[in-house]
DNA sequence: TTGACATATTCCAATATAGGAATATATTTA
DNA sequence: TAAATATATTCCTATATTGGAATATGTCAA
């Protein structure tokens, strides 16, 4: 079988670095494909294909302006991988010291009590 | 030119659906690969190929128990999204009901007059 | 209407996956 | 030592994606 597509969710959309990019380029700022064509020194159909992927999850709202595109983010399209990211260091978080102490076991080779032992 | 690796840090280690389930899986719980190939359905070697790309990204840490390998989460790798996603919505959640405006207004045609005129 | 400009889309090549099956590599136990 | 068990790795296939170049589409301006 094969990898599924990518681009589905804000997760897989800012997993590439020049989405990222797009997206920092864009804070502050509502831009037009060719501004930010010039602003990250990407030739113009990257831009474009990489907006394309970010509107399709939402993450940016397009506007038109005569032959101009104007794009801006949409926060609220992060929420799902805020969420879940939150979630996953308030469970862990309280925890950290916990692991320090682990790694620093597991690099003197010592053993806990308090680990579960495999089934 | 073609795409480059995706598993080369943590945004696109959770990318994948099926690792973020992994992370969830081992939350609390310090899991062998059967354990977390029962708990998940999954096959064994599907398991382990998606463990050893969270753990080249150090999402998770192994230690050996005998014939087992014992996984666990290390929260610490996670910081760069957390870190990342904070700025992000740091950013525009003071603008989230400007953005609401925009929307509105995007539907019923209208126009502001703080959006900048593109150049 | 025609040319210039802004942007999207298509075409193509190179590469990165994910998944299953089969196999290799420990490690324990009989 | 040999069988059994746990896990990692390899092989192979199908598909996803990125990127550049070329092209299509839409819109404004002369």
């Amino acid at each position: 079988m094969a990898r599924k597509r990518t681009t589905y969710d804000p997760f897989n959309a800012i997993a590439e670095p020049n989405r990222r990019a797009l997206l920092e380029a864009l804070a502050g700022n509502s831009l037009t494909v060719s501004a930010l064509a010039l602003a990250l020194g990407w030739n113009q159909p990257k831009v474009s294909k990489h907006l394309q992927v970010l509107k399709e999850v939402d993450l940016v709202v397009e506007r038109k302006e005569g032959r101009f595109r104007v794009y801006r983010v949409n926060a609220q399209a992060m929420k799902p991988v805020q969420e879940w990211v939150t979630q996953f260091q308030a469970f862990w978080a309280p925890r950290l010291d916990a692991l320090g102490d682990y790694l620093n076991e597991v690099q003197t080779g010592e053993q806990t009590d308090d680990e579960p032992k495999p089934r």
